[in-house]
DNA sequence: AGCACGCCGACT
DNA sequence: GTCGGCGTGCTC
């Protein structure tokens, strides 16, 4: 009888697995999905079965046999095997490569992490649901049996939370697993907080400062049912359940469901994927969906749940334009917005800035010359920051001490525009004495300050809270009675199609949280452009209608979710090779692809022509139909393969990209 | 991705 | 003479 034949799925970029025989001295029977240890090329390497047959297209001399094979019983189990497939067709990428972004680390290494023991439950301690929630509860718990995703819409503080932990103790009760995803676990630790205390001892976590043991140890906790709940980030959708009966995915709006490099998979798309493969339910939650979703909703791929009602009731905060045409800033801070927080601090209620743009300024100019300091090796300005006296490049990791003079002419350095530091600056001379925290990347960077600063701001012993992004994301700061958007114009005008969406799901999420109980809340946005309509749309209407409304442009337009996308990067030190890979790129695909189906967009350089010394451009491919847009990408990387274009340049595919930059 | 091989420049 | 730079090619 001939020797089984191993496809063996190996951590290296090709496109093709590598055929050997079981090990000499066979310790178990070798099923797919099992790790194995093969020699390849002079070293040894973990590999998975990926298939088993009878025979190969290799001459025999050259077929090795498997050293070791790790596994008893398969790490993988069929349905995330299945995900792990369909992720490599989808996305276009090496099958080894797909297998080695889905798996944690430690297990790749060949390692088995070991139990980590006592599994009690907690006391669960239920609340009660309004009757507002009881219905949408209700209404998700008969919907997804349906079989197709729900989609909770559910405004800022109607408890959404509750409603999930509610529908996940039905799904453990009934004995089976659940799986919840969150867009970043540092973001919502009073969420984590809440699962771990009522549901114990029966919930691992994934994120990204859990250790590559404990990563591990969770995966084959689920994978053996000794854990009932997953909660974790984006790479939690490959965990192998025993037995999964729900996926939530929480904040489905989330832009970092998207993973940027790599395998650029979006978890909360893999998430519709599994739910159908592995036949469990699937709920989506957001106070702002995505457009996609919504479409989604529209098109009868999902089912949707609407939850308009707050938890506590309370009156809507009054909305306001500030015409900056009129009334000037100092720094960024417009006279009637002062005025506004100095009324809230009288009143002993917390004001919130929100400004898209960490540091201190994003331009450093010579006010004779006109000279503006850039990164040496990025085509970017310098961010400058005023308290550590430096400049900075936020797209490497350039830095340089500020001077106060020109390098060129020698004359005075001004800063133009404004960031985080700059407002908090300019705060802290209006208001003195009271206390002021700023938050962002930079002043959250460890654990520590982090929780100081957001325990600041929590607890309410900040009265002004100044922050990018970080601030809107699923925060609760219950003495807040003021939102400002310092610069409304550079949100909702922003290059980029989805600029719109972006700043709107922002300001809802932002104006959502102010003025709980009975002190009136106040919303202000500062802006050039008062008579624009959008703006007067996001003020006068919700989420749901400023959709409505927002989407039309998006169609006309031609853009996603209206169409597909495909963006094909390429970046080199040097210019030409980039051009030249592109260009052969869009000349294959002018040749192949039937008129009128497909949209190609360049090849252009990048917005940012160059990053840490590479100069990188892109070519975009836009189409309604999906099916035509897959087989052009699968047909593209069968060329550049073939052709070896892809060796002089650093290249990658990005399938339903987020930005088209 | 690793890792080796191979072919040119500037060192003891 | 050879140490080492990185372009090229292969891994079942």
């Amino acid at each position: 009888m001939k020797r089984q034949i191993l496809n063996i799925a190996v951590d290296t970029p090709v496109s093709q697995v590598f055929d050997y025989h079981p090990p000499l001295d066979i310790q178990y029977e070798p099923k797919i999905g099992q790790r194995v240890l093969v020699p390849f090329g002079r070293r040894e390497v973990v590999g998975f079965i990926h298939g088993i047959s009878e025979k190969t297209s290799l001459p025999k001399k050259k077929i090795k046999s498997c050293k070791t094979i790790i596994d008893q019983s398969p790490l993988l189990n069929k349905k995330t095997l299945d995900l792990i497939l369909w992720c490599k067709n989808y996305y276009h990428h090496p099958v080894g490569k797909t297998y080695a972004a889905a798996i944690p680390k430690y297990l790749r290494s060949g390692k088995n992490p070991g139990h980590d023991g006592n599994l009690f439950k907690k006391s669960t301690k239920k609340r009660k649901l309004t009757s507002h929630q009881k219905k949408a509860y209700d209404e998700c718990l008969g919907l997804i049996k349906e079989s197709i995703p729900v989609l909770l819409n559910g405004v800022t503080g109607s408890g959404k939370t509750e409603i999930y932990l509610q529908i996940m103790e039905d799904v453990l009760k009934k004995g089976q697993q659940v799986l919840f995803l969150v867009p970043e676990i540092g973001l919502t630790p009073q969420l984590s907080e809440e699962i771990t205390s009522r549901f114990g001892s029966c919930v691992g976590i994934i994120h990204s400062s859990t250790s590559e043991k404990s990563r591990a140890q969770a995966w084959v906790s689920a994978k053996e049912n000794k854990v009932s709940i997953i909660l974790g980030t984006r790479s939690s959708i490959f965990v192998p359940f025993h037995s999964l009966g729900l996926i939530i995915i929480d904040e489905e709006h989330d832009e970092s469901y998207k993973q940027q490099s790599g395998l650029m998979y979006s978890a909360r798309d893999l998430a519709v994927v599994k739910a159908k493969q592995s036949g469990c339910a699937l709920l989506l939650g957001s106070a702002t969906p995505s457009y996609e979703s919504l479409l989604n909703v529209e098109k009868k791929k999902y089912n949707q749940v609407q939850l308009n009602k707050k938890v506590f009731s309370d009156v809507p905060p009054d909305k306001k334009l500030i015409n900056l045409n009129v009334s000037p800033c100092s720094k960024g801070l417009s006279g009637p917005l002062i005025n506004a927080i100095s009324k809230s601090l009288e009143k002993g209620e917390q004001s919130l800035l929100f400004i898209n743009r960490r540091g201190y300024s994003p331009v450093t100019m010579c006010e004779d010359c006109g000279n503006i300091d850039e990164c040496p090796r990025c085509e970017s300005n310098l961010v400058s920051y005023k308290g550590s006296k430096k400049l900075k490049c936020h797209h490497c990791s350039f830095q340089t001490t500020a001077t106060n003079s020109c390098s060129s002419c020698a004359g005075k350095k001004i800063t133009v525009g404004h960031g985080t530091e700059k407002i908090e600056e300019e705060l802290r001379s209006k208001f003195p004495g009271e206390m002021i925290v700023r938050i962002d990347r930079d002043s959250t960077r460890s654990n520590k300050k982090r929780e100081e600063v957001f325990g600041h701001a929590k607890s309410g012993a900040a009265n002004i809270l100044v922050g990018t992004q970080m601030l809107t994301k699923g925060h609760d700061f219950p003495n807040l009675s003021l939102v400002a958007f310092i610069n409304v114009d550079q949100g909702l005008f922003g290059s980029g199609y989805r600029s719109s969406e972006r700043f709107a799901q922002q300001y809802y999420q932002a104006s959502g949280r102010c003025g709980r109980r009975e002190n009136k809340g106040l919303v202000l946005l500062q802006t050039h452009n008062p008579e624009n309509e959008m703006l007067k749309s996001l003020l006068s209407k919700s989420y749901g209608e400023f959709y409505e409304e927002n989407k039309l442009d998006r169609k006309r337009l031609g853009w996603p979710p209206y169409t597909y996308s495909v963006l094909l990067r390429a970046e080199s030190q040097d210019e030409k090779k980039v051009f030249n890979f592109l260009d052969a790129a869009a000349d294959f695909i002018g040749r192949s692809m039937d008129s009128g189906s497909l949209r190609m967009l360049g090849p252009i350089p990048s917005p940012i022509g160059k990053i840490r010394g590479r100069k990188r451009g892109q070519l975009l491919l836009t189409s309604r139909s999906r099916k035509k847009l897959h087989a052009v990408g699968s047909r593209l990387i069968s060329f550049v393969d073939e052709k070896r274009l892809g060796i002089k340049v650093k290249w990658s595919i990005d399938i339903d990209p987020i930005d088209h930059s």
